[in-house]
DNA sequence: TGACATTTAGCACGGTCGTGCTAATATGTA
DNA sequence: TACATATTAGCACGACCGTGCTAAATGTCA
């Protein structure tokens, strides 16, 4: 009882120290990949010991799940609360692409947890790759929805494969950060805009969809 | 004088060794990733000792700068010199993209050292990214050149954009190696096809190139 | 068969990793 | 101020890593 009035006190100093080493290690793990995230390279970075750190993380891979989570909860606040203010339909299937291929390019520099994952954890099963499994196909399925209702909509062609199209665009924004990231081609966010945009319009059904195309900026 | 002559002999028994050790190298690279080759597991693999292995090859580095050459000896000959034999322009360009992408789903199980090893080493500088990098670049000259070809022979449109299409084709291939190893979706190959005659058939000329598309069977 | 060169094994070193256990410190309360 | 409690540091353990050094095994040739 009092136990748990004790517990909230004393998570209060803790819970802080938690989440400078939340952002420590979601720093660490962006640029460098989840594997190369390492207790004590995260205590180094605080000034805190290695003992420290781990009281307060459980393990390694508790850590690992966590940043990915952080991670996550971040990128919908970034992409997708933003793009849902759009009206349904291609306005807002535009919107999503652009803030993603947006923050993919900001990512050349600290690089995307989702998509390195998928190849740091494409061959080892476990909790990690399920999480990340998890949010890729989260934001696919939101992503699907929205291609559908710009079906619905009329914005897109009724024989437009959704599937397709959101391998086709998830596709894209792994290319765009290898481009980025690996081949350091500057150019490589407009190449990715382009794509999109030849993408988009061989689906695309009228004018005014084509219109919406453009309100976007894409 | 005679020492090369002996040398020859000595290494008629180490290269066999060493080329073995190769062989199992390539393999766990492929599977697993170029960080997470190790030298003691390349040992226990051919119940040799690990000094026994390393005398061999001299370092881990080395190891993994062999396996790449060897990765990409390989690459080249199961996908561009069977495509040099068809006539150059698009049905070339085609046969290319064809064998690549049946490769990658092959390497579903397998794994592609140059696609995983774009993430493993976006960030970390030296000799072994150096050749990942030089290899990526290399294959996408020949596939601009091969590009150009098809431009200049009237079978894609005299405005489309060699590099954007580079950037498209491999990043297809990057596209296709997550969806088939990450997400484990067997319509991997089917969906990366399908988004290839979309790419394709959005830059083309004539009839005639249509039959290309055709007898390729892509 | 015996001498010799080559190839492999044994072993140790220093390093880093994750993770427990225990002592010291900082904090909040009476 | 003194005490209880929450928070951090110190330290050690076992495992694995790459890499040298030295001895043993193996094959080759006179």
């Amino acid at each position: 009882m009092q136990s748990l009035a004790t517990v909230e006190t004393k998570t209060a100093r803790s819970e802080l120290t938690l989440s400078t080493i939340l952002d420590v290690a979601l720093e660490m793990a962006a640029a460098e990949g989840l594997e190369s995230l390492t207790v004590g390279e995260v205590a180094k970075r605080l000034g805190l010991s290695k003992s420290g750190v781990f009281s307060r993380i459980g393990s390694r891979e508790a850590l690992q799940r966590a940043v990915i989570e952080e991670y996550g909860r971040r990128f919908t606040q970034d992409v997708f609360v933003p793009a849902m203010r759009q009206p349904r339909g291609l306005p807002r299937l535009n919107a999503i692409i652009e803030g993603w291929l947006e923050r993919a390019g900001d990512e050349a520099r600290t690089g995307c947890i989702y998509s390195a994952g998928s190849f740091e954890f494409d061959d080892r099963d476990g909790p990690v790759r399920d999480l990340l499994l998890e949010g890729v196909l989260h934001w696919r399925g939101v992503l699907k929805r929205t291609v559908v209702q710009a079906i619905d909509a009329g914005h897109l062609r009724p024989d437009a494969d959704p599937d397709q199209l959101v391998f086709e665009m998830d596709g894209l924004i792994v290319a765009l950060i290898r481009e980025a990231r690996f081949l350091r081609d500057p150019r490589a966010v407009a190449r990715a805009q382009h794509a999109y945009r030849r993408l988009i319009q061989s689906v695309m059904t009228g004018v005014e969809a084509t219109a919406a195309v453009g309100k976007a900026t894409i």
